[in-house]
DNA sequence: ATTATTGTTGGTAG
DNA sequence: TCTACCAACAATAA
């Protein structure tokens, strides 16, 4: 479930249910998650702390420990937390907590094993490359654009989807912001001007939004939620146009032909 | 049975 | 050092 407003939505919940509370005890024997330490190591380093606060840069949370220690938590692609579960399916790793004597649990349930969880004394390498976040931060637009500039081979949608370059943004976000920013995918990242990016950063934050608020509903599980992804062969909800789809650096994306303008080089 | 999946990473090549 | 490409990771759903 990950992308920036899911993990924001994890975050929200990890804050609610582990902030001010003490690890009274860690559970976990997956050495492919809890890397690079041993799941042993993993245990004894974190028995006995407490949360003091939990954060998150694009995808990644970062739960600061009150011995300055931090855990590092990116979900993968299908990582999620569930709260006072006795024993969900592919549970990975469990944290059971003690606040001023309230008992609870918070479980790590990851059935393909992606996500990651790295403890460490200092903010390691991935966090501190990470780009501005979306959400979080305010996007300076002519600083992004001298980055793209650099890119001459790759897409738009490709380097939005860079982690150094913007924090947080995945396939359904980049997908659903640039239909929002009437630009069509395949463009050339380095062809792309400051207003198109400003397009972009009201589009990203519009999709970011829509789906804080789908999570808010609690409506997990139900119909596609978004505009554009996953609707390939269906109609554009703004021009009527069939979507399409392509494939860009791997990843499925649909786009509308009939109102996402191709921004060609410039030179 | 086949194909695709909301993500990263490590190797390779240029 | 930077950029681009791709296989690998693993389980499920259509």
């Amino acid at each position: 479930m990950p992308e920036l407003p899911d993990v924001e939505h994890t975050r929200k919940n990890l804050e609610r249910w582990m902030r001010g509370a003490r690890f009274a005890r860690v559970a976990t024997t997956d050495s492919r998650i809890v890397r690079p330490k041993k799941p042993r190591t993993f245990v004894n380093e974190l028995t006995g702390r407490t949360v003091e606060r939990v954060e998150r840069r694009g995808k990644w949370l970062r739960l600061t420990l009150d011995d300055g220690r931090r855990l590092f938590i990116h979900l993968g692609m299908t990582g999620w937390f569930e709260h006072d579960e006795t024993a969900p399916r592919f549970e990975r790793v469990r944290f059971e907590l003690d606040r001023r004597g309230e008992r609870s649990s918070v479980v790590y349930v990851d059935s393909r094993r992606w996500g990651r969880m790295i403890p460490a004394t200092e903010d390691i390498e991935t966090w501190k490359g990470l780009g501005p976040d979306p959400l979080a931060d305010s996007v300076d637009v002519e600083r992004l654009a001298a980055r793209l500039s650099r890119r001459k081979g790759r897409t738009i949608k490709e380097a939005l989807m860079d982690q150094t370059i913007l924090a947080g943004v995945g396939n359904v976000l980049s997908t659903e912001a640039l239909w929002k920013a009437k630009i069509d995918p395949r463009s050339r990242a380095s062809a792309v001007s400051t207003s198109d990016l400003r397009a972009i950063a009201r589009g990203l934050r519009w999709s970011i939004a829509r789906t804080l608020a789908h999570h808010a509903k609690g409506d997990e599980g139900g119909r596609n939620p978004f505009r554009i992804y996953g609707r390939k062969g269906e109609r554009c909800p703004r021009c009527g146009a069939e979507l399409e789809q392509v494939t860009l650096g791997g990843r499925t994306t649909v786009f509308c032909p009939g109102c996402q303008v191709r921004r060609s080089p410039s030179r």
